[in-house]
DNA sequence: TGAAAACGGTACTAAAACGGTCCACTTTAA
DNA sequence: TTAAAGTGGACCGTTTTAGTACCGTTTTCA
């Protein structure tokens, strides 16, 4: 199993619930009520997609977070890429930091380019309000979260 | 940065080096050279990729192992699956084992399904053998280890 | 103007995952 | 029958991750 972060998974989560009212203000403490998650790790992950200009920040009394664009502005790409770092599978980056200590022997080089361009061709098509529609896949008593998922297959 | 399991990486070393010369046997001891990676962690891949049957073994005295299939007929699909578990980035899988104590406030559910399509459908589409070809980033001198990407960009 | 509410940053801890190793067993060729 | 090779499983140290705690900074409002 290619394991997503799963604070991105609860990044998701965060971002659905304030997409739901646009534009108003909402307090961590208040997110972690609605979502059902520690507040310390909301705050953790709010911290992050301030910095990454997916949410606004007020500080202050009175203040909290607010998207900081609509969910069909946000692609599944820009998320994964706040919370997981760049967004490739594997080797061979360019400008990466280091030379391989087998490289004579390796067959392999650029190819992992590839695919992960394809991967993230398909991460950027897909926005969060896509991602959160839940007409497509309606089966409301049974969303498995991704870590149950993970214990359960791998 | 989303991780792939080292072995995978390793494992495309190994099957690369085994496609070169098809239909003969190699012993891992062999491989162990040829890659320069350790003999028992060679090993332990292929007792994966052989219960797999993405290679195939031979006991005994001059046993050894070759590829069951071309490099062109194994997609990297197959491979991250053998090595990293079934090929999906997280959430909402059908048949999954446990249920969601956050399910009542997870606006997600299925929605990663739609996503994990694509890139399944993505990696299904590259073959070991293109994978391996050079010649389409022929930079040999530079080739870098998945591990040190990560540990250079994560 | 000062107290309270909220975000910001850093550092720490516990638990899980992962890579890697080892060993006893089985199989087969010579 | 012996040596060479794969098979299976257990084991352990390291790394990564999630989660927590603490304290500083900013802003509001009485």
């Amino acid at each position: 199993m290619i394991k997503l972060n799963r604070l991105t998974d609860y990044a998701v989560m965060i971002l659905a619930q304030m997409g739901k009212e646009p534009g108003t203000i909402t307090k961590s403490a208040s997110l972690a009520a609605e979502t059902g998650l520690p507040q310390p790790t909301i705050s953790k992950i709010l911290k992050i997609l301030t910095k990454k200009n997916l949410v606004v920040s007020y500080r202050g009394a009175n203040g909290g977070y607010s998207a900081a664009h609509s969910l069909d502005k946000i692609t599944v790409a820009d998320l994964i890429e706040a919370l997981d770092g760049p967004l490739a599978l594997t080797a061979c980056v360019e400008g990466a930091s280091e030379n391989c200590n087998v490289e004579a022997f390796c067959p392999v080089r650029g190819g992992w380019n590839r695919i992960n361009k394809v991967i993230r061709a398909a991460l950027e098509q897909v926005s969060l309000a896509e991602l959160c529609t839940p007409e497509i896949s309606p089966r409301l008593p049974n969303y498995n979260s991704p870590n149950e998922i993970r214990r359960g297959l791998n």
